[in-house]
DNA sequence: ATCTGGATGTCCGAAAACCGCTAGTCAGGC
DNA sequence: GCCTGACTAGCGGTTTTCGGACATCCAGAT
């Protein structure tokens, strides 16, 4: 049926990372909360050394570094067309910036989405290289985050120059 | 996602046939009223070429033409567990004969699945190849057949030596 | 200040509907 | 009596439908 799928993990400050690809491309990165029902794993086969998996790599570690702050790998990405909608406008939210979930529904042209965005945004499954934690509330509140609120404030203040603002 | 899938068509003194094939064998042998909804034919390509397609042709002419009573030929099934235990048990009654739903679910350690069967065996993709219309009421009467009942009245005529039954 | 309701797309579980059935019952016609 | 046909309840698996729940937010009423 599907293309076979090949994974590996690595460590990072915000959890160890589950990194999936397909010949197509990257098809998630998750937390460890995700390893189980994001992807079938039936038909995956751990092999560190797939081009894609290994570029993924890099990138994640140089950014988690501070030496990177956007990436450049092929996406292989899975989802409806809503869904796909509102990760390529996700990815468009540069480094160091935040838009609230009703100002990208605003963008996708459905005001009122908002909460559909908020759902949709929860199902990313490229952690981290779509920037999903670049989403936040309104009221500039961290709401919720696949891989825990702490990640979500520490990728944040991670990309403020001064690491100096209190993120509630 | 799926692998292709390839089809082609043949005229037949019951209706003009569709069939498709994947690459794991014959995916689906279709009356002229089904031949939308059982099929996503998005993803069908015309190729009257294809090693399966042409056996399966050349199968079911010679069956046609009372010069076969069975069929040998890699079917690719998609069903539940369920559907597909009864396909199995329907290939398994010879040329010529018929059986009931119940004795079918019986055979199947179901029994009281008279009417489970009746809605699986509706739902066979393979006609013909699978001889659903060996496939009776209890009483004896022709009850229901995607291809009309007559198409079920001409086939078991077809397979009586003598073509002299009159089946209600 | 705080609470309520309504709008959006998707997924998930529960419940209902749907069938290519069947054995049983009962009323009619011979 | 015996057969037939019409009608009924209950059978089991699958499909369809429906109602919530969500990583929200704004307006209007308490």
């Amino acid at each position: 049926m599907t293309s076979t799928l090949t994974s590996t993990t690595m460590s990072s400050p915000v959890g160890e990372l589950t990194l999936v690809a397909s010949d197509a491309g990257l098809r998630a990165v998750l937390w460890p909360t995700e390893r189980d029902g994001r992807v079938t794993f039936a038909e995956t086969i751990e092999d560190g050394d797939h081009p894609v998996l290994t570029a993924a790599k890099t990138q994640i570690a140089e950014y988690l570094a501070g030496e990177r702050s956007s990436f450049d790998l092929p996406l292989d990405l899975v989802g409806t067309d809503f869904q796909i909608d509102v990760w390529n406008a996700l990815d468009a939210i540069p480094f160091g910036e935040t838009q609230s979930y009703g100002e990208l529904a605003d963008t996708l042209g459905k005001p009122g989405a908002a909460r559909a965005v908020g759902a949709a945004t929860g199902r990313n499954p490229v952690s981290i290289i779509i920037p999903c934690h670049r989403l936040v509330g309104s009221s500039g509140k961290l709401t919720g985050f696949a891989g825990g609120i702490d990640a979500k404030r520490w990728l944040l203040q991670h990309e403020q120059p001064t690491e100096q603002l209190s993120l509630t």
